[in-house]
DNA sequence: GCCAACGTTGGC
DNA sequence: GCCAACGTTGGC
């Protein structure tokens, strides 16, 4: 079982928004980067997920969720109306895949990005080596670590 | 809104 | 296959 990292945009998708799906949850979609696409790939049904708020007030991790589908292909790569649609993915080579994520639960405290700076233990998190990529493995170490931070 | 970081595209 | 131009992400 793997952990991970999931960013999105609260004015887009938010947790709150995606605890409203409920246990029906909601394809993670959109994803339109090579590494990002492959930690989607590499996901199973009962990983655990962070949820990230990015491009807001305050940066941070504020839940989690888990992934409750296999990874399948990003139907709105193949629709021409989607703002998603990439004409270079095709039904027989689909270039972008989807998992289906459900809320989990909502952290005590959000623990925003500048925290995580600040934690010499986070230091490795990909999030900070990789500032652009949007889904990111976590270590059972970092989620202790930040799951401890929020209950502070 | 600015801009640094960085991924992608396309000419050669 | 290099690399300049360009586009996007995301913190501030």
């Amino acid at each position: 079982m793997a952990n991970w990292l999931a960013k999105t945009e609260p004015d887009e998708f938010s947790l709150d928004d995606l605890a409203a799906c409920g246990e029906a949850g909601e394809p993670w979609n959109g994803i339109r980067n090579y590494q990002a696409r492959n930690h989607l790939r590499a996901m199973v049904p009962g990983d655990r997920v962070l949820i990230y708020h990015s491009a807001c007030a305050e940066p941070a991790v504020v839940g989690e969720a888990e992934v409750i589908s296999e990874p399948y292909p990003d139907p709105d790569a193949l629709n021409p109306d989607s703002r998603y649609f990439d004409p270079k993915s095709s039904a027989d080579e689909p270039r972008w895949a989807v998992v289906k994520l459900a809320f989990r639960k909502r952290w005590p405290k959000p623990v925003p990005l500048k925290q995580i700076k600040q934690t010499e233990a986070l230091a490795d998190m990909a999030l900070l080596r990789q500032s652009r990529l949007s889904v990111s493995p976590v270590s059972d170490a970092q989620w202790a670590v930040l799951e401890a931070l929020s209950a502070q």
